[in-house]
DNA sequence: TTGTACGCGTTATCAT
DNA sequence: ATGATAACGCGTACAA
């Protein structure tokens, strides 16, 4: 069977394509008698309007490109379904492809989406500082939203608010008692690494204590980091009495170091993680975390896009920042015993 | 500044677009000198073909439309990882959505990728008994692989063995001496939900032990059946010593309620649950699982689409199943305390 | 080897 | 209100 087109319906129903686009697009111009026909012919035929060539003739794809490092990671799979909400009921479909952190790849990816004429384009880059990835950015000339990311250029962003997150988690250990306090995070690379150090740089302040540069881990996001950081942190001869981890993997690395060491949690170590998982809630003991609406993340940052897609001014959004909360359980207390002192770790129940 | 177009290049190159189109489509059939000019040209203009134009010229979008119930669930973005090694390596690209498990949504879905052009899809649907969704899908007559799903049509299929892995699992904890064994599970909706039972019934058959239909809770695979049914069959005059969860969700619904009744793992109930988590590896105690290899089905899947895609008959790739495995943890242990006995739980160490 | 010209399926303009 | 027709940007058969 030949693909159907505009014109079949057309002969069908006794009228010309034209009648038949004004159908379709709803166009108020066309005598009731005649859509009826064309809608009859429609049914009949099972036609329906070719995307592409809608595409070609209005200059418009209706698709938002969406580039994160993994999508394995839950917190970019929540924002993208919050995304997707918004988008798919606006009739936008989602194209999503994967960095794997790398810079050069995001910048190929970026100038695929263009290339394939992409409406806008909603990002969460690896690296901030890449020279090819804005370059990219800024010769694509599309409308652009950056998740969880800052970038020196004139694009809108969303994301959450890190260092008010991260000082609150910091003054709660520092209300418990707790001096020597760690933080293992990503670097400096990307916005919401440097909010949250400066979060926790706030907090210690605040308090007037030192902050001990060796408790400062800050080069990666992923949990081996986070477990080899924690190993080399319980090693340590003046070891933190708390961990607080940003980035949602740290955890599971966090808890496996701890778990080898025979330390136990929160009587030896107190730990605060970054991201609300299962794995935080279901942990023995359940872990206290900082929080945030990722999918209202992702539903923002595609209600901006459709904005600046349909003409508002990037520079006028500017950037929105969706606030976070603390989850206390149950992986914090006062410090007590050091790790150095020997205590066969000994808890009860399920809990 | 305009939009640039093949001419403009043309133009600047001093050749007709016809050339510039072969240089593009790498034509062996132009001249070194004239092929120079044009890629000068397209260098100097930074001109890049119109994706959209491209489609509708050559009937072909190089992009997959891919369909999962949530994309939040791990297990969908594993498949969507591989899928997408799979597909960028040949230069296609992977449209989204999700469907919330609504078949009438899926078939919209479909409809609308069908329109878009997608030269293939991929799907794993929630319901393959929906007429709408297998209409939609005969009349899209587009390319299609089915995910760990099966649908009364000529279409193409990959998914594990969950059926072998069910009665490995269901064996191995008859080899422990466990006789009433709990299986929670999605219900005979999809393939998945069917196999898993097959395996267990062939697991209880061959040991000669009778199934208690009480003990099979065949509903759903979400986090809050599992916790829910998990609490009614832990309540049960004659409890369960073992439970199976079927479905990578569901283990934090098996655990909630197991916490929740003080019910010690292993020495209560033994555990095992379907698809290797973080929460399965850290929970106390870790938690034996089925695994396999979601990448690798993502992978596959697009590997035969791209197949069919490129002309191979459906027919002749027919089902592929990847094999699971079973990795042993301690959540599983002979049956010994009833759950009736009252005992106080009670374990050491972080394990 | 290269230029010309047509067509892919729509939408939109311009008559009527 | 509706029909005819010209784009949209590219690929390709055909002619040269």
């Amino acid at each position: 069977m030949a693909r159907l087109t505009a014109n079949d319906v057309a002969r069908l129903a006794g009228v010309s394509v034209g009648t038949v686009s004004r159908v379709v697009n709803k166009n108020p111009t066309v005598a009731p008698k005649a859509k009826q026909k064309v809608e009859a012919a429609i049914a009949q035929l099972g036609w329906y309007p070719n995307a592409v060539a809608q595409s070609m003739r209005t200059a418009t794809t209706r698709m938002i490109g969406c580039i994160f490092s993994d999508i394995r990671n839950p917190l970019y799979t929540s924002i993208i379904k919050g995304a997707e909400e918004a988008l798919s009921a606006q009739g936008y479909a989602l194209m999503v492809a994967s960095s794997g952190e790398n810079p050069d790849r995001e910048a190929a990816l970026i100038d695929l989406f263009t290339r394939r004429r992409a409406d806008g384009l909603l990002l969460s880059l690896a690296d901030e500082s890449s020279q090819p990835v804005i370059d990219a950015i800024a010769s694509a000339n599309v409308p652009t939203v950056l998740v969880e990311r800052d970038l020196p250029l004139d694009v809108a962003s969303v994301g959450t608010d890190h260092r008010a997150g991260m000082k609150r988690a910091t003054k709660y250990l520092i209300s418990l008692g707790h001096q020597r306090i760690a933080l293992i995070s990503g670097g400096q690379k990307n916005r919401a690494g440097r909010e949250r150090l400066r979060g926790y740089l706030d907090a210690m302040q605040d308090a007037d204590l030192t902050v001990d540069q060796d408790l400062l881990r800050l080069d990666s996001l992923s949990s081996d980091y986070a477990f080899n950081e924690t190993q080399h942190l319980l090693g340590l001869a003046n070891p933190p009495t708390a961990i607080i981890s940003g980035g949602n993997q740290m955890l599971a690395g966090v808890l496996r170091a701890a778990r080898l060491r025979c330390v136990d949690i929160p009587d030896q170590l107190s730990v605060i993680s970054s991201g609300d998982t299962e794995l935080a809630e279901l942990a023995t003991p359940p872990v206290t975390v900082i929080r945030w609406d990722l999918e209202a993340v992702g539903r923002e940052g595609a209600t901006i896009l459709l904005k600046i897609v349909g003409g508002a001014a990037a520079r006028s959004l500017g950037r929105i920042e969706l606030p976070s909360e603390i989850i206390l359980r149950e992986s914090c207390a006062p410090p007590r015993a050091g790790i150095g002192t020997l205590t066969f770790p000994n808890r009860r129940g399920p809990e």
